[in-house]
This record gives C-alpha cells, sequence and structure tokens, in this order.
DNA sequence: TCCGTTGTTTGAATCGTTTCATTGTTACGA
DNA sequence: TCGTAACAATGAAACGATTCAAACAACGGA
C-alpha cells in the first residue's frame, strides 16, 4: 500500500475506461447512473485521491494564487490574509501564502516557488524595489496585483489605502472634540506611511486658524517607542491637548506614559487616537481612538483585481484606493470643560 | 508569448537533447562546460521556469509540507509556523499554511487539498477529535504528527508543551518570592491547557504548608475578562498576594484593572505572572513576567519528527514534550519587606 | 430490416519532467 | 592501428489526469 491509487486503478478496478472514471469526476451528467455508481465505489474501496500534479500538467496552470506579504505576524496583514483566502474560496481557488519578513531574499525564493508552481497570479506586498523582477513576471505572462502599494496603473493594478485621508480623518476629530494644539508621534517619515498620514493631519489643521501640529518624532513603532515619547512630553511640560499617533502601539505607549503620572487623565487633559485599530486598542486602560483600515476590502478586492487580469487579454490595470474609516472610542471623549471652554 | 518555454523548448534552442537540459538542471556535473554554457543561455534567452507540476508528477512525490494551524492571528503559532519554515527550507521542502481558524470544516478542506497536492506529510493542530480523519491518512501513507497535542505514541509523533510545568513553574516563582495566598485566574477550566496549567499550580501550593491557591473563574481568555475579574476582587477587598493567569491576555487586564485603583502597587502589594510571553508582555505598564512556551523548538522539532517518519519505513512514533520557561520581569518582583516579613 | 438519432463509453494523445539504457566521442596505452 | 575506458549526449518511456474523436448501444420511425 505505497504508492497510491490512480485513475487506472479505479478504471480497473470498476471495469470502465479512465476516460469514463474521469468524466465521473469532472462531468457526472455525462455519466449513465449505473457505471457511475460502480466508479464511485471503487474509488471508495481504493481510496482515490486525484493526483493534483497531474492535473495541473495537462491543464498547463494551477488552481492556486501566490500571496506574498511582509509579516504574517502583523494584524493587518493575517486579516487581509483571511479575506482574500475567503475571496479565492469563492473562485474556487486555493492562496498559497509567503512570509518575505520584510526579507527581500525571502521575497525573490517564493517569487521563485509560486512561478514553478505555475501560480495563476500574484499578489504581492512588495519589500523594496522589486519592479525588476514583477516586470519579468509580467512578460511570462504571470498576473500581478500590488497589495498595500499605490501601483503605476499603467502597469499594474494594485489595492492600497489612502493615508492621507486616514491622517487628515485623525486630526480633524481631533480638532472637532475641541483640541487645538495638536501633536503628531511618528516614526521616522521615510516610511511613506508615517509621511503621508502626516500630510493628512497638516491639512486638517491647515483648516483652523488656531489650531497648531507639532511633529514628535519616535525611535521605532512600538510600544516602548511611545513610552519614551511620552516620557519626554511629561519632563518637559509643555503640554499638547491632542495626540495623533501613526500606529496604535506608539499610541499604546503614549497612554502608559501619561496615566503613570497619575496627574494626567485621558480624555480630559489630553486626547489620544492611534491608526490601525488593532485588538488591544479596544482593551487598553483607556479604550483607544483609532483609524481602521478596511482589511477585509483590500484582501477580497486584490483577489478580483486578479481575477480580472487572469480573465481578460487585453490587461486594463486599476489602482483601487480605500478609505480609512475613523473608530471613537473613550481615549477622545469631549475635553473638560473648563480646559476647553 | 503565451505559453511558457518547457524543457523542450529549451533543447531546440541550444541544439541539445532534451535529456540534456534536465542534465544541466539537475546533475550539472554530468554535463561538459561548453554545452553547459550553451543551455544556460538558452535558457536565460526563453525565460524558462521549471514546470514543477511535472516534476512532482514524476517524482510522485510533493516537496512540500502542510501544516494547518488553529489561528495565524496567534503569536503562538505565529512563531511556530515561521520556525517549521525555517527547518523546512533546510530540508529543501516548503511548507504549505493552512489556517482552520478553530472550524472543522476548513480543517477538513484543507487536509483534502493537501492530500490531492500529495504533500510528504502533514502537521496539524487539530481542532477537535480528527482521529478517523487522521487514521485515513494513515493508512494512505501520509505521514502526519501532532502540533501542541499529546498524542497516543502508538499511532502517531507528537511535539507539545507541558502545561502542568509551565503552572508549577509559575507558581514555585510566585512561591519563592515569598507569596503564600495565590490565586488562579483561568478561563473554563474544560480547556486542556487550562486544566493542566492549574494542576501545576496546585502541585506547587501543596509543597508549602502554609500556602493557598483560591481558583478564579474567567469569561474568555482576553483582556476584558482579566479586567473584570480584577475589578471583582478589588471589590470585594479580600486580596491575595500573588496572582498566576493562565494567559498574558488575562493578566493585562488584572493588572490593568488593579493599577486603575491607583492604591494597589505591582509587585509590592500584589505579584502577577503569565503565561505565553506574547510580546506585549514586555511592554505593560509593569513588564509581566510570563511563561515562555519554546515556541521556536516545536515548530522544528515537528519538522524533524515528520522527516524521520518520511524516512524510515517501520513507523516508530514519538511524542516530544517540551518545557516551559519562566520569564522573570518586573511583575514579580519582591514584595514590600513590611508585608512579607 | 435499415437508418438516424441520442446517449454512453472507449482509449490514444497530450501536458513537461526525469530516468536510464543506449549510443557516440575522445583519449590513451598496447 | 586497435581496444578499451571514461566521459557526454541521446531519446524513448513513464508519471496520472484530461480531452476528444471515434466506436458502440439502444431505440423509434420509415
Amino acid at each position: 500500500m505505497n504508492r497510491s491509487a490512480s485513475i487506472k486503478d479505479v478504471a480497473n478496478h470498476a471495469s470502465v475506461a479512465v476516460g469514463t472514471v474521469s468524466n465521473v469526476l469532472n462531468y457526472p451528467d455525462r455519466v449513465s447512473q449505473r457505471t457511475k455508481e460502480r466508479v464511485l465505489r471503487a474509488i471508495d474501496e481504493l481510496g482515490f485521491v486525484r493526483n493534483d500534479a497531474a492535473r495541473q500538467l495537462r491543464a498547463g496552470q494551477s488552481r492556486t494564487i501566490g500571496l506574498i506579504v511582509l509579516d504574517v505576524g502583523n494584524p493587518f496583514f493575517t486579516s487581509v490574509v483571511r479575506a482574500a483566502e475567503d475571496a479565492a474560496a469563492l473562485l474556487g481557488s486555493a492562496v498559497l501564502l509567503g512570509d518575505s519578513g520584510h526579507n527581500a531574499s525571502r521575497e525573490s525564493n517564493y517569487i521563485d516557488l509560486f512561478q514553478e508552481q505555475r501560480v495563476q497570479g500574484l499578489l504581492i506586498s512588495p519589500v523594496g524595489d522589486v519592479t525588476d523582477r514583477l516586470d519579468l513576471l509580467r512578460e511570462r505572462g504571470v498576473p500581478t496585483v500590488l497589495v498595500d502599494r499605490l501601483a503605476d496603473e499603467s502597469k499594474y493594478s494594485s489595492v492600497s489605502v489612502d493615508d492621507d485621508a486616514g491622517g487628515y480623518l485623525a486630526a480633524r476629530h481631533l480638532l472637532d472634540t475641541g483640541r487645538r494644539r495638536l501633536a503628531f508621534v511618528g516614526g521616522p517619515t521615510s516610511i511613506r506611511q508615517v509621511a503621508d498620514r502626516l500630510q493628512g493631519a497638516q491639512r486638517a489643521v491647515k483648516e483652523e486658524p488656531d489650531a497648531t501640529l507639532e511633529v514628535l518624532d519616535s525611535d521605532g513603532q512600538t510600544v516602548l517607542a511611545g513610552r519614551s515619547v511620552g516620557n519626554m512630553l511629561v519632563e518637559r511640560g509643555d503640554l499638547p491637548d491632542g495626540i495623533f499617533c501613526a500606529n496604535d502601539l506608539l499610541a499604546l505607549g503614549v497612554m502608559q506614559s501619561l496615566t503613570m503620572t497619575h496627574t494626567l487623565r485621558i480624555p480630559e487633559d489630553i486626547a489620544l487616537i492611534g491608526y490601525d485599530d488593532i485588538d488591544f486598542a479596544v482593551s487598553a486602560v483607556v479604550p483607544l481612538s483609532s483609524i481602521r483600515q478596511p482589511t477585509e476590502a483590500l484582501g477580497r478586492t486584490a483577489i478580483e483585481l486578479l481575477a480580472e487580469e487572469v480573465e481578460s487579454e487585453n490587461p486594463r490595470h486599476r489602482a483601487v484606493v480605500f478609505t480609512p474609516e475613523l473608530v471613537v472610542r473613550q481615549s477622545t471623549g469631549p475635553a473638560e470643560r473648563s480646559t476647553a471652554g
């Protein structure tokens, strides 16, 4: 019982031709009831399982889609992956997941692997500048959709989120709840996402003549980085009344350092808003307001765009940009009357 | 340029036989320098990429391993996955990842898919009682290793972590730092992991005649559940001096509610220890002591056990049980002298 | 009885690799 | 010059499923 049963074995066991077995599997209507039953019984008795390699070889293409993300541990991508898997399942395709871990060579390995597997197409959240690799793929006829990155529409389709709009939303919300002396806490603005969010925030602040926005650089995008920014603020004294952090982890860190003083209150003295709406946001000491990215829509749309590219011959690419959503929680509740008034 | 180049195209283009091209790819030493160069140039010019389906078909087996986890969003599994991928890469295999999401039918779908793909073997963290499915796989010759579940050694290999030992470690640490009135906070003890951790804790407490252990049930395993347990404790007053939570999220919730009172201090008044050592543990308001599970070792060993099963004919299964590790941070620092003495 | 139609079943050809027995080539010693 | 290694290159067969033209069967109408 070493080699598993093939369609030929089934055919012999049921005393029919191999073509008939294939028809039972793929076009049951073409086969008479009697033989169908016989074949199905044989399949059952032999424990036959289709050999996907043989199917693919014949078909010339697999029923899988490659998806390469920057970090499976990141809830943002986890959510995108799940949505993509569900959407692909509806089309009868499975998703092969690769985690590049921000590493260009791992990314390259996965591209090779997926190409050898003859995936229908590729969804990728690229590490760096892989345009050369991707151009090659395009020549070879492997449709590609960029995820979480805006692409040159003449070359690729893409799905991304409007970070400028997200930044605007966050700052506008702080302004709308009466704050005027705002601060932006973000990692290095060399990160595109951070720069865009800041730009959006600045746009909102310009709308209010009496509002200001101070930019505070953080050393990374972690809770600890946020905490040291918060500590710095507490020590120096001159505090903003609204803080927008480029990511929830930073915001949680800032929250920790501010509340640890036991004299500052959130949101009465300082309002705080983050970005990403991670699971922890809701269970922070003070539930954190945040900007939620439509991850499900991203994943689903990426698959849909890919399906379009697979089907049509003439490649009309589309760059779909989603708008993030404001999630209001306690950390940006109304300011203290005495202070605000 | 629709169909991609095959080995035959390469052979024609380089004016050699197909077998020679194959040798260039698989046994470069068998081919003379001259022809090798010619073939490689042809490969490059045509943009030839091996067709994995054809390779597999010929080989009868794929170079992939199926891995089905309960939840890719869970850091525990994320880490196991990463370790498994790295270990598999060393053996020249790739890992196909499936996320069952605690859903038996998704799990079943993945088992089907992987079987069709003729994976070398399967690593699975089963949803429920899938022994029937797995027995079938075993009959079909698909080696299987259970992950994070102790298996009947006569049937399967498995890798798991000794939760009883983990519970003992945690409680023993609280006792060693002078605490005597302990509490265990855990989800329903119907979860095996929770029950085992509790049992280990009880074992440790029995070693100290003057120590007690109170069991507090929580409504789930989340930060919010932990917070309500904490609130309950604060309200009722009669407080333990050491708390062991069955998971870090619970512990963080308890920590929030205790510190919010602004009268209780961690660790001086109450020591707190969690389980899992998630990333957030280190960046909690008071860095959280925890029990770390050797996730990397789990993933790596699972692959190694699978490799053993793949290679040897006679299936001698092994159940490898790892011992978790105590990670001491500030939340279980020394108790207040006045209180402890 | 024969023909045409409809519905089933057949089996060879095909997909792209790898394998391996065979053939071809070269060089060297006898 | 011949024989024989040693080395290179060849190309048919095999893997297992799908496809499709062709063969076959059954039946009703002429």
